[in-house]
DNA sequence: GTATATTATTAGACTCTTCTAACTGAATAA
DNA sequence: TTATTCAGTTAGAAGAGTCTAATAATATAC
């Protein structure tokens, strides 16, 4: 009976409870994992757990009804719901179906704040079309344009984790020229046996000579050896740069 | 090496390396560890998963960085969660730590096309500010005077279950004078053993006579006997209305 | 160069959520 | 009434993620 916070399971048992109850007024194991696309057993012990927290009342193999602790959980579930589904569907124009599904796996993170906020948001939009309806056509516009396929927009870059500014690095963050020394060697067994054998060594200074176009091989220099290395053997090389 | 999904949690790893990473080229577990809020035993756990799937370079006690393909999803992770902390921060103007952690905690159910969206509405949103002014302005008016505690901004309401569409539901959904049949007893032991001594029971005929104005106590008629019951008890009961 | 402190790892336990498979109780039909 | 069917339950296992406690490897200090 403790009022311990519910989990997002938990909070998704209760919203098709709720679900199932507005229509039917009691809710069966049967509705429930239909809708959860889960197995009967799993209900069973889901509603167990809803019970013995107070949120619905339960008896073996009987109805469930929502309480109204349940209740008050359940609406606050199926509000923070319909406030992502608007919001996807009217503003970013998303498909229902998908509007439903992405507010069903986000509605669990919201506060009572920010769902309020996003009330709020939603009711200006509709209340002040004249100001709205450009925005959303803009999105609409802009949204075509984006070219987002598994990377979410972001252009797909070379070399693309910035500098250290504690100091150390792979191998591959070293300019031609410069040096370092080297702190761990990260490989897998063989390989990193055959750096070891070229004398690539923790403490071992190291500078890299030149560098090919592609970044591939770099041509480093260890106790006066010059060496060839792949960008993959150079990614396992951490070293402290110098200067 | 297998591209397997990765859960939510195992992409809070991955983001939490990545931005790491971002200013140390190189993470440890203990960072790891500190930014999640986890024990370093855990990082451990997921450090492993993550390079059994191909995501990061790791060797047992040694520093992480990302592969490619880690690489690509962390981006994707943290792009998704930039949208929503715009979203949430300038749109809704929520505090940024509020922003930050909802953020957080929604990122993870967002796929390219949602996040391609919300990027555009921002985008529109930044360009198109002579619009999107006056709707800002009044988000935040309108949220002021939204009252929201814990329901979300719902009215408490009384019998707040609609009525039902196939038929059955508690004792407490007949106006007076309304009758149905029994369907089923939903009580604990002594209670609803009490209950069908007072001749409550499964076929039985029940009709309500009178309801208190709060909606306890209701009175019945069950087998031509006038009988008062708490609304509880009337939950406990689920019948068939008739008509 | 040994001792101490720090950091990472293992092992084992626990929670949560789900599953399969077997069983039970009740409603229906013969 | 007995058999059949179906919904709901139990038991047991598994996977993910976390923890604590003990241990091992490394780094630092003397």
């Amino acid at each position: 009976m403790k009022p311990t916070r519910l989990s997002p399971t938990l909070e998704d048992y209760l919203e098709a409870i709720f679900h199932i109850v507005s229509t039917n007024m009691v809710a069966r194991s049967m509705e429930i994992a239909e809708r959860l696309k889960v197995k009967r057993s799993s209900v069973t012990v889901a509603l167990r757990t809803l019970a013995e927290k107070g949120y619905i009342n339960y008896q073996v193999r009987s109805y469930v009804t929502l309480t109204d602790r349940g209740l008050n959980v359940a609406r606050c579930v199926d509000r923070r719901h319909h406030i992502l589904f608007e919001m996807f569907k009217d503003v970013l124009g998303l498909p229902e179906e998908v509007a439903d599904q992405t507010a069903c796996s986000m509605e669990h993170g919201m506060s009572a704040e920010v769902c309020k906020r996003m009330t709020a948001f939603l009711m200006a939009m509709k209340q002040d079309t004249v100001h709205a309806a450009p925005i959303i056509d803009l999105t609409h516009s802009l949204a075509e344009k984006i070219d987002c396929t598994s990377d979410c927009g972001y252009a797909p870059q070379r070399g693309s984790v910035p500098r250290s500014e504690k100091g150390f690095g792979t191998l591959n963050i070293l300019d031609p020229g410069k040096s370092g020394t080297i702190i761990q060697l990260n490989g897998t067994g063989t390989l990193k046996k055959r750096l070891q054998e070229l004398g690539i060594t923790r403490g071992e200074h190291i500078t890299v000579v030149r560098i090919a176009p592609l970044g591939d091989p770099i041509e480093v220099k260890v106790k006066n050896f010059r060496l060839s290395l792949r960008r993959e053997e150079a990614d396992m090389i951490l070293i402290q740069p110098e200067k």
